[in-house]
DNA sequence: GTCTATAGCCAGATAGAC
DNA sequence: GTCTATCTGGCTATAGAC
């Protein structure tokens, strides 16, 4: 049943298939019953390996975030100029989201019932921050290369135009009448127009 | 106990604590019991109202749904050029989400656990389509007011950047660090920020 | 219309055989 | 380690008195 059947031990099929169901169906909406099915064995294994859902979902949850952490430090923290961050960043978060879609709304709405998880993976060394990003966005305003921005506000508009769509697929699906197809050719599109929208604006 | 006692009856009453508790535990996490707790009143009075869990959750939900209809259509079906429409949609948008903030996530949440909601929806006469603001960017790059864009994207980026930090709130407050009180600032900065984003881009 | 009490079900968790 | 069977609690929904 599993979707990802790769040979490995019990543990990591439960695992796989706690983070498909969890995914999609959030800590209030998943079974164990279905993660049960969807690993292949027997309920009383995810208690035996995890103790309780709650464990469980916490796994789930810290590994979809130690994912997501570094795709944000390719915009944080690398060397590169703004502009130059801004492509890759956009062309390299699409790419990656379109393989694991279910990911940023599931971090975003169980954080949004739980904020105390924040607090527990803040405190994990690889954690981005956003020091260095704001310094260089200052540093370029300076240098004449921006036109005058704040970093915080332009950091919130990257991530904003990148993730939003996959957070809210049905609804784009909805107001631009496509269906599962037209949105990952539009997907593809935003590979390269997010990045020039972003430029345009900021670049002097 | 219920946030707004506005001396109603007991079905708007009802309405009221359902839609406080449904868009902050949605339909999995909330309880009936919490709601008729809010509401002051007894559990069996929901079904007495409402039949069931799932039938009171879709009145919130419709309810829900037509207070953000009108506010897509401004950006929409307003008669003001590409411009105008942009500055008053940002500024106006974001007043009237910092009045319900949990809205936003409450509809994408639920349209993601169940997207046959949006074909109900999507019937009644409300609903808000595309076409006109497509011709219109259309016509304003062929002018040459706007740099070529497609109205498509231009859509998904004009709520992209108005709705996402409303979703996203939780994690925008833990990588920026700041509390309440600081993202309200944020947001208030925001109401002209997003805007002269926007058109920076956009216009030649 | 409003309440109390309870039916009936379902899900998480555990006991215990193998 | 893995299974079946079962306990226990909590939740939706209803019955029935007032």
């Amino acid at each position: 049943m599993a979707k990802t059947n790769k040979n490995q031990d019990t543990e990591g099929q439960i695992l796989d298939a706690a983070k498909n169901v969890f995914q999609k169906k959030g800590m209030d909406g998943a079974r164990m019953q279905e993660i049960a099915d969807a690993a292949g064995i027997n309920k009383a294994m995810l208690h035996y390996y995890y103790r309780s859902k709650q464990l469980l979902f916490e796994a789930v949850f810290s590994n979809a975030f130690s994912l997501l952490a570094p795709q944000l430090n390719k915009i944080l923290n690398d060397d590169s100029s703004i502009e130059e961050k801004v492509k890759n960043f956009t062309s390299n978060y699409i790419s990656f989201i379109s393989k694991h879609p279910y990911l940023p709304n599931f971090i975003i709405q169980e954080l949004n019932r739980n904020p105390k998880f924040f607090e527990k993976i803040q405190k994990s060394a690889a954690f981005p921050t956003l020091e260095k990003f704001k310094n260089q966005v200052e540093e370029e305003v300076e240098k004449g290369i921006l036109k005058p921005i704040d970093g915080e506000q332009l950091f919130i508009n990257i991530i904003s135009l990148n993730i939003f769509p996959f957070v809210a697929t049905p609804l784009i699906k909805g107001f631009l009448k496509i269906d599962d197809k037209g949105f990952k050719q539009l997907m593809e599109r935003r590979k390269t127009e997010v990045a020039g929208f972003i430029i345009n604006s900021i670049k002097k």
